[in-house]
DNA sequence: GTATTGAGTGAACAGACGTTCACTGAAAGG
DNA sequence: CCTTTCAGTGAACGTCTGTTCACTCAATAC
């Protein structure tokens, strides 16, 4: 099973992981030049340096080797979303609190985000699907937790909703322009942190009831 | 120059723009399925019923198709705003007097929003960069329409540009979600409605001093 | 009535594509 | 130590790709 004494060579296993690694990272690298759709299997293997064959022994077919990297999109993003919502009352401001950290995250993942903003709308629909899903998960979170913390007492429920979408989809609409301009993101981030705080003072004066 | 007297045939011009009609028309469809990046002239050329020569008689390339069908795009959605606008005093509430229109333009122009929702992020460098000029120019017209009615006096200036694309921003969403949900148009409106209303009732209550 | 223009043709090209198959050879299992 | 497993190989296939070129032949121009 083990492999018994000092080995300099990597075991089989982890052989295997590198190869996908590298699989991923050149998927996520030539998609970054056009999109998922619109490379090809023969590419991929090119850039990893193996035989296109080689290709299936990792994955199925490119829009699985698309889901693999949703799921590590969503993974490291929703490790990052863990950490600002405990995070959260510490803040002396929550939005100058979080908004820096996920400008931290898009800076430091921005390949990945990258992906995300392209095949959000534009992969393979089962990808689409898969990222779609992602997003909602995460606006449930931030309802019920905008819920929990009592913020909102005078909204309806399903006004929470309403107002976590409308958060989420802001939040979404700046990591693209962050991911597009990151040389911009001083700016992006002064901006953003004005708009939102336009949209709550919205939500603070807002009552269900004048529907 | 005149064809003289009655003629059942088209004129040279008239069957040359029937053809660039049915290209475009082709792409839009083929694109539909994947994206621009991803299909080829031979296939738009196969669906037109046209040797796959006799496209570069119309267009350059695929790219520069890609810029026409922005072209065409912003140009029907630019004289829906105007209409918009231009009927806006009319309206008891804004918000009910607009949000509709859009719906409906998205409805019977499903095909270039989609276009535009994908290729937005997903198309080549130079159809992303037509389209961002389009949106921007929008929202350009929106800040100043905003200052002119005096909707928002206590603004800055750079506070009204922010709200008009915070505005700008919410309705692409809301477009891109009309796109893809055509069966759920009626409580994609009715939520959007409410969440615009969050949105303003916000900036009614927002003062720029308060940066 | 003759000359010009130009949208569409059809063959040809070199290369890339996805997928199949039988294979090798080192690591892991017993 | 012998056997099994399996990541990666390399050749081969039929099909599709963008682009070139010389061409036809009807609508237009003069």
């Amino acid at each position: 099973m083990a492999e018994g004494l000092a080995d300099a060579s990597e075991s089989r296993a982890e052989r295997k992981e590198r190869t996908r690694r590298a699989i991923l990272d050149a998927a996520l690298a030539l998609a970054a030049d056009s999109n998922l759709a619109a490379i090809s299997l023969r590419q991929v293997a090119k850039q990893v340096g193996v035989v296109p064959t080689a290709f299936y022994r990792h994955f199925g077919s490119l829009e699985l080797l698309g889901l693999a990297l949703v799921d590590e999109s969503f993974r490291s993003l929703r490790l990052m979303l863990l950490d600002v919502w405990r995070h959260a009352p510490e803040y002396r401001d929550f939005i100058d609190g979080s908004l820096p950290i996920v400008a931290q995250h898009v800076r430091e993942n921005r390949s990945h985000y990258a992906f995300i903003a392209r095949e959000r709308t534009a992969g393979p629909p089962r990808v689409r699907e898969a990222i779609h899903h992602e997003i909602a998960l995460i606006t449930r979170e931030l309802a019920t937790d905008v819920a929990r913390t009592g913020a909102a007492e005078q909204y309806s429920s399903e006004d929470i909703a309403l107002l976590a979408d409308l958060i989420v989809s802001f939040v979404v609409t700046m990591a693209e322009r962050l991911v597009e301009h990151p040389d911009s993101e001083a700016q992006t981030l002064a901006e953003a942190r004005t708009q939102l705080r336009m949209l709550l003072v919205g939500a603070l004066n807002w009552q269900s009831r004048e529907a």
